[in-house]
DNA sequence: TACGATTGTCACAAAATTGTCACTGATTGG
DNA sequence: CCAATCAGTGACAATTTTGTGACAATCGTA
């Protein structure tokens, strides 16, 4: 199921728009405040955003441009609504980040196909480098690194080497396996490098570092889910 | 049981990868040619296709451009195939499209490895990472950066800082948003810290080091296509 | 043209990353 | 239980990456 979030500051319209998206089978959550709006974008991650301009704390344009500059929530789609007399001001930025817009007064049923519009487009170009595994959670984009919501210092060989142990989980990967995929060549024979850079690992990633799992005699491990 | 389509012209390889998968549990079958590869692709739908690139009567870029515009195939995943001379001037075509790719000679052992990673992928994200723009190719997951052909070393912040101005090319980043999204700081005022590592950037990029242009009191720009 | 503002370049030092080694600890098979 | 093998650890040095500030070059404009 779509999850869809609205910022909206007028109680009334909000819930209009909830109950109509939430009768076509979305998930919806509503809020109030542009601040805190932005916070659950970021939290939340919804599948798209109902985003009016004139709310409190923090303006629709300030937050527009907040998610536009964080990659957690650069690549999710944005629908405006903006009072008629708004209108053209602002809409230079709205071609910055907004999918759509639409202008109060405006019909429930064509908010909605609007917004199926807008999640139709996206699916067919896919754009997510965001790759998340358990608690981990890699932005390939930033190359950041999140545990737990956390983000975590990794390094570039860090990140590469625990990247793809996520994405083979489940599957021992062996020392030389893991010696050409992150540094390119395949003798470990006598060196502790492997080794080092998994302590390494662990250590940044606490608890979670006994998520990869020591294969003795082939390599390393990361557990599925 | 997950279906494999291999579409490769050498013999030789063509049953040596299919060995290898069947032996870990694919259902496997090959085909050497590319205008009947793409119509079997669209008959049987496989799970996966294997694609060499150098194939008779139709080019594996060309199967791939085919198989991404017909509806019935262009949600199939597939594995590039491609002799090492001809590696970078085709990535251009596997952004598009193809979800991985690998050099010959290759060890089927690997093969089988990423064909269940790919497969593993498309169960929870669906997305290339490999994105690419004019000469540049990013290859996120392996934080491997290639300019015509060629592989360059990027350093970290190198990579995420020319990626960011590729993906939003054609727009002027400024100073601050650039300092803000690669750094996390936003207050350039006095340091030659963006420049500098512009500097470096053009220096590696070589002729193509031209792309990243200037915007005199703005910040930086690299231009479409 | 000359000026001020902005960007480019360079050298250098600080900081971060990386690989290696000697050693310790753990596990396995006999 | 012992020996052999393999993995983990910590310290260290080499290397790479990064940021900074002085200065030069360039651009736009008065």
């Amino acid at each position: 199921m779509q999850n869809i979030l609205i910022i909206e500051d007028e109680v009334d319209i909000a819930e209009l728009i909830a109950i109509n998206l939430h009768r076509e089978g979305f998930s919806v959550e509503t809020i109030h405040d542009g601040r805190e709006g932005l916070a659950l974008v970021l939290k939340n991650q919804p599948d798209l955003v109902v985003l009016d301009l004139m709310i409190p704390t923090m303006d629709g344009y300030q937050v527009l441009k907040e998610m536009q500059r964080d990659t957690r929530s650069h690549s999710i789609p944005v629908l405006m609504l903006t009072a008629r007399s708004q209108i053209e001001d602002r809409i230079l930025g709205l071609e910055k980040g907004a999918d759509d817009y639409m202008t109060k007064p405006f019909s429930p049923r064509e908010l909605v196909l609007r917004v199926k519009a807008i999640l139709k487009r996206r699916q067919s170009t896919p754009s997510t480098t965001v790759f998340s595994h358990g608690p981990f959670v890699f932005d390939k984009n930033n190359l950041a690194f999140y545990l737990e919501e956390e983000p975590v210092n990794l390094t570039a060989t860090e990140f590469k080497l625990l990247l793809y142990l996520c994405q083979r989980s489940g599957q021992t990967q062996d020392r030389n396996e893991l010696l050409r995929a992150v540094w390119g060549y395949s003798d470990d024979a006598h060196s502790r490098t492997l080794d080092t850079h998994m302590k390494r690992l662990r250590q940044k990633l606490g608890e979670s570092g006994s998520l990869i799992e020591t294969v003795r005699g082939v390599g390393y491990l990361v557990p599925d889910i």
